[in-house]
DNA sequence: CTTGATTTTGCAACACTGTTGCATCACATT
DNA sequence: AATGTGATGCAACAGTGTTGCAAAATCAAG
């Protein structure tokens, strides 16, 4: 079946990226997985191509609002497919949870971020909310 | 006069940590900021005290509650004091700021981290929540 | 006080992540 | 086919966190 080499360009073209190799192969990655990705993860899964140039069209789809990053707090960044209408804007923020077993951070789309009563003069622009403990997966 | 160096050896002490002279001058810098602060800040600070130095001694900070760590999705780690009767526990975890210009980090201790009613069988343990924006001081 | 054990500190080195510069390559347009 | 634009691969680098080991300081026991 050709859907699965047919969606992922159909997803970039729909936000005006131009589906190259490279770049398919990365989103095509990212479908493929639940969680959120380091680089690592996906330079391990997508192996012989480049560190350098999946980072690029991470950065492009980042740029393009088709991936949001996320500060988990295990070192490195992760990365996680937006959903289809995300402009990533506040109201598009979302909870995320990590896990310290499996280490594993979760997109808890439903659990929007709260918005906090900040001091006088303090500008909101965006947020990184990560809860974390044991996943239901770990939590046997 | 020397109360500026009775209190820090005290505050160790009362945290059951044996006030070395490294220990004691991190700490009076942690003191004397009213911001979190890089490890590279404080090296900055206390020019002549090796990185792992200070490395050593704000890790045994934390293990014993006399500091937490903040990862304001800037690259580097930020510690700053608990307060006093801080026991790093899920209700002593507050909200933090981080300004994008000055790229210093707020705690804003009267914010207490909300609960969120997460997905059956997850745990929680901890949590991070950052707030990013713009800060009073340069929000002009 | 001396000896020995334990802790702390300084130094060196390393791993990991993210990032940039540059040359090459592919592709699209004329 | 010629040209320009963008994508990719390669090499190198910087920042951060971390560990191992040896020297120094501290502490405890005789």
């Amino acid at each position: 079946m050709n859907s699965q080499k047919i969606e992922p360009a159909k997803i970039l073209l729909a936000k005006n990226i131009k589906p190259t190799p490279i770049r398919l192969k990365v989103l095509e990655t990212l479908l493929s997985q639940t969680h959120a990705m380091r680089l690592y993860d996906i330079e391990n899964i997508l192996d012989g191509v480049e560190r350098t140039s999946i980072f690029r069209a991470i950065k492009n789809f980042e740029k393009n609002n088709l991936v949001h990053e996320i500060d988990d707090g295990s070192g490195a960044t992760k990365f996680a497919l937006c959903e289809d209408r995300c402009e990533c804007n506040l109201e598009d923020l979302h909870v995320h949870f990590f896990c310290k077993i499996c280490e594993q951070t979760f997109c808890l789309q439903q659990l929007q971020i709260p918005s906090m009563e900040l001091p006088p003069e303090f500008v909101v622009e965006s947020a990184n909310f990560v809860i974390k403990g044991i996943c239901a997966n770990c939590n046997t």
